[in-house]
DNA sequence: TATGCACCTTCCACCGGTGGGAAGGTAAAG
DNA sequence: CTTTACCTTCCCACCGGTGGAAGGTGCATA
């Protein structure tokens, strides 16, 4: 099949499908005419690659996945210890994020929200050392 | 002072610094050596392009912030309301890692991590449709 | 057969927000 | 006078794509 075709199977934009192609990811055959050619195996890699990139894999991980999952022979420990680096930096994105929430939506609630200029939000920000 | 005193006083790192100049945040003037030269009033305004990255706002959003806190004319409720849409942006962005983090816990705990090739990890990524 | 349209190709540039480093000018200290 | 610690501009790289231009291909329709 085509890239469109795979593309719409597999919800991997073809822009992508050949960005992967381009970092070694996936490596379709080519047509006489030389467009990429696809084979069922090529749709379930963009599938699983897909569906890691929607669980937050960076790239370089999804690669290991992917080496992985291709062999037969792994050992289901090292999955796991990758999903486990990949549930930590989840987790400090996770607290990052709460602690920028906290101060935000304090500084929120102390901000009148009106017509006149003072802030509480703009004089947090000013706070200099 | 130099860019170096304003970066170590700021706590924004001189290359960020020029960008931020390159992109009209700021326009510190020029000695006659070609150096930049801050004024006090620079690096209020660094410290509090810094604060205000700290707190996760977007450049454009840091650019607004400043105008508003430049504008002594400025309604507090124009702040509210930037600070308000990033909250939302925040949460949004928790409320999807939260979901990666679910599902992405409740798989390692399915998985063994042993010495065998049977991964529910992957059993998962590979779930076509 | 000609035309149009959808699809495919490659290539190049861009996004945010820096970081690294080269190549060269300048200031201050020993 | 030399060293070194700055400063300058410039370009490349990162991540994970996305957008668009310019041009080739394949198929249906008039």
């Amino acid at each position: 099949m085509n890239i469109g075709t795979v593309s719409s199977r597999s919800g991997v934009p073809a822009k992508t499908i050949r960005y992967y192609e381009d970092i070694g990811l996936i490596s379709p055959q080519r047509s006489t005419n030389g467009y990429r050619y696809f084979e069922e195996k090529d749709l379930h890699k963009l599938a699983f690659l897909g569906r890691a990139r929607t669980l937050g894999f960076p790239i370089e991980e999804c690669r290991k996945l992917l080496a992985l999952y291709e062999d037969d022979q792994r050992e289901s420990s090292k999955v796991k210890s990758v999903a486990e680096e990949h549930l930590d930096a989840i987790d400090a994105k996770i607290s990052q994020l709460k602690e920028m929430r906290s101060t935000l939506s304090h500084l929120i609630g102390c901000c009148a929200g009106n017509e006149l200029p003072d802030c509480p939000i703009l004089e947090n920000l000013s706070n200099f050392e």
